[in-house]
DNA sequence: GCCAACCTACGAAGACTTTCGTTGATGTTA
DNA sequence: TAACATCAACGAAAGTCTTCGTAGGTTGGC
């Protein structure tokens, strides 16, 4: 039962492992951005363990972490609490604005085509 | 300059500005979900004061608020924010899912649809 | 067996966010 | 003017996030 979201630290982790799958810490440590060192990202992940955001299991004297939630999953959360608090009413704004920040590549583009078609067929209330 | 994103807390005060438009910390305390103490707002606006996020005009002995940036610009932040945080590559699965999550209306769609149509008609890299 | 390298766990420090009690100033009203 | 309500400012407390030093266990090579 995870309410909040991961934080920063903890989503760049995430991402880590979404890419790689099951990862050691040190393997973590290598892909990440930030330069941060071996306890501070060892300690960040502990803490993830805790928080049912990783799991992990022991290889010997290593342990080897994968995240618990699919990176899709994660998405529609952060998607969810983004409109819940900064987007009051509609969806529509945050579409345009990420499309205008990011253009899509063609083949994006129809898929989108695809789900609006899907909802303006219409599903009744 | 400011980087950081706005806090939760942040958040709702600069919703009720931007709603409602120049205000007192009373007002804006009567608008929150949250129910925080008069002295809590009255601090978290103080601090948003300091930090830039709102500005503010001492009339008699109240001030009154208003919001330093536009509603666009920082949803425009925010999205790029997530962007960058937890969708990398395409915007598209953002899209999706935002969609998914709150369906639009007929005339939404079809601003977003034009969109799509600018972005397809393709600017040359 | 012993040493060096690596790993985990623990705890504490510093920054930030949110909370609110207290104090003092300002304004209103009887 | 005196009492009362409202306001701003300040500081402290509690919680969270990120950082890293330190200590102790495990592993592998010699």
């Amino acid at each position: 039962m995870n309410k909040k979201r991961p934080t920063d630290g903890e989503l760049e982790i995430l991402r880590v492992l979404w890419a790689r799958g099951r990862s050691t810490v040190r393997e973590v440590l290598g892909e990440l951005d930030r330069d941060s060192g071996y306890t501070t990202v060892l300690k960040l992940m502990q803490i993830m363990t805790e928080k049912g955001l990783v799991e992990r299991e022991k290889q010997g004297s290593t342990h080897t972490y994968w995240a618990a939630a699919s990176q899709e999953a994660t998405q529609r959360h952060l998607v969810r609490d983004l409109l819940d608090r900064a987007f009051p009413g509609s969806a529509q704004r945050l579409v345009l604005q990420a499309l205008a920040e990011r253009p899509a590549e063609p083949q994006e583009l129809a898929e989108i085509r695809k789900l609006l078609d899907e909802q303006e067929g219409g599903e009744p209330a």
